[in-house]
DNA sequence: CGCTTTCATGTAAACGTTTACATTCCCGTA
DNA sequence: TACGGGAATGTAAACGTTTACATGAAAGCG
């Protein structure tokens, strides 16, 4: 059984309060005592039990990241700069899943009570009126990749519809037209607001305007080499695809190359994202950048700052913007 | 501030082991105080305290995997395994980053005990022996490519030696005679095993040996590019590259291609791990396979067994085997 | 020498929940 | 009608730690 406070106390010949004093450095110790005590803590493998510890203090110095997946470059990005402002800060960071289901959140926001200071909840998929009636009320939450009304927890957003509106004027620039967009999972945020950058992009450049154009995808490598399939079958053929996340984009290529259609020459292509990998493919991918890692950097910064606060600061919405990057992939050269 | 139990029952005329009963289902409750109970909690959006509930309970139904570094394909397939199979065993996942450093894993330990009920550590770089000294006498431990003696606690290793060794004599099998190999990170388990595995091979099969074919690396694809650099200005020139992970092997391509060499027919390459992405690559990567999401899925299926048992079972070691999967980098086709 | 202040430590309540045991009431059976 | 058993609920201790307040002793100052 795992030693408490009290086998120290018994050993040290003191009382649990002057145990703890001493090994948390809060009031006066002699030091004498407080020396015994650490040898004895030690020599015994003792170590605070953090429930308890928390449920005395009201304070826990965790804050955890609920993605909808853990896996995946992205996602990795994302808890990349989330660990390391969490680190600045001395923060523990957690990590956990909400397998991209509503049940799941409120599953993962239920168990959190009394063990995390605050949560980042990333969560395009959910909507946001429905997400807000299960965020316990006092909790400091940050909400990514989400559209909220504001008055109950920060936001911090990607401006996709001007990200995709970048990438497919790009592509028109080249002089394309028939241009495909590869969409993102259905009811999902990003992917409805890279949609509508897609179609002001191509409606203001005189593209062709088709629902055949817009085919489904689910932001994975599988689903983008199939919508390949798809768009290959159009007549005419598309000229320029807009995958609508890097993954789609990389199983876009792989599905083209293995039809014998050489990029960009045979057909141009664009992702979203620039995932680390975007700049080690050949072609090399044109996309629209985000700092992902920023994202996950920038959502930990504002959730320290609210729990510094109490949440009782005035809530904030934040709008990372998306950077054009030029690569191979679009007929430009790198 | 966050209503507590107390105000529940308040409420609801009853003593705070009726809510606590009516909540949890545990014991006789009447149906119409149970539904009177449940609805107030609705209503006054309580969510029951986890520090204290485990407290009391002794019980967490969580588990902590406790990883060198949280993002990057490998990681991210790691998670995807252990957080499925968690899924299934209806456990909650944590996921937490040691930063790798010996410093931060003591950390991430003490502030898991009374949070989680077990915890899988995967620790390439540590010693395993001061890594034991660390590990809370009576918590579940499972570890990850560490080498440990089996007393304490189970583990999970890859033969990384075996794999490296199939991949090497694969190259050797094309003709290659003089090899080079990208090394992983210095004092690293799978590093030193892999380094094995490619002196056994390059030895049986007649290869050069030479201190100078054995270029430093870092698991990161910077790092192996910077060694393709080393690699190029050897005398007489390595006709093949192992690289010890296919992140590396990912970099060390792109520099090939930018020093304008012909992935395989001016170099061939082979890597280690199969990351997805190693498939989507042109030339697709030659790789020694683990599988990585069934490594994260057996450590946590390990660790539950554990937990079950409070940790009294006879400890075990198991071993992945990697599989030589061959594509076109090693001059092989799809 | 006496009084005041400060140091060092102990006591006990509190944090929020669970649950063993006790109590009361109701129902069924002889 | 009486007794026994079971349902329903309340009481209070426990889980492990923190910390406010109390107490005693020692040191310093007038």
């Amino acid at each position: 059984m795992k030693p408490t406070i009290k086998e120290v106390a018994k050993k040290a010949a003191v009382s649990i309060a002057t145990v703890s004093r001493a090994l948390s450095n809060s009031g006066l110790v002699a030091e004498a005592t407080r020396d015994r005590i650490r040898q004895i803590a030690e020599e015994i493998h003792y170590t605070p039990n953090v429930s308890a510890r928390s449920l005395s203090t009201n304070r826990t110095d965790t804050i955890v990241l609920v993605l909808p997946d853990l896996f995946g470059e992205f996602f990795s990005e994302v808890i990349r700069g989330a660990d390391q402002r969490a680190q600045q800060h001395n923060y523990h960071l957690l990590v956990s899943s909400s397998h991209n289901n509503k049940g799941d959140i409120e599953s993962a926001l239920h168990s959190m009570r009394g063990r995390v200071d605050g949560i980042v909840i990333m969560s395009p998929n959910i909507d946001a009126h429905t997400l807000e009636s299960s965020l316990p009320k006092s909790l400091p939450v940050v909400l990514l990749n989400c559209s909220v009304d504001g008055e109950r927890c920060d936001s911090i957003n990607i401006d996709d519809s001007q990200g995709a509106y970048q990438v497919v004027r790009h592509l028109i620039s080249h002089g394309h037209r028939r241009i495909a967009i590869i969409k993102g999972t259905p009811n999902n945020l990003d992917a409805e607001e890279r949609l509508l950058g897609y179609r002001k992009a191509v409606s203001e450049g005189g593209g062709d305007i088709s629902e055949e154009l817009e085919v489904d995808g689910n932001f994975t490598e599988l689903s983008g080499q199939e919508a390949v399939t798809k768009i290959l079958g159009l007549n005419p053929r598309p000229t320029a695809i807009f995958a609508s996340n890097d993954s789609m984009a990389i199983g876009a290529i792989s599905a083209l190359r293995k039809n014998g259609i050489q990029v960009p020459t045979e057909m141009a292509i664009a992702g979203f994202d620039d995932i680390p990998v975007a700049e080690y493919l050949r072609p090399s991918l044109t996309t629209a950048r985000i700092a992902i890692s920023e994202l996950g950097a920038m959502a930990v910064e504002t959730l320290v700052n609210a729990v510094k606060e109490r949440n009782a600061h005035t809530k904030k919405q934040l709008v990372l913007q998306a950077n054009l990057v030029v690569r191979e992939s679009c007929g430009c050269s790198d």
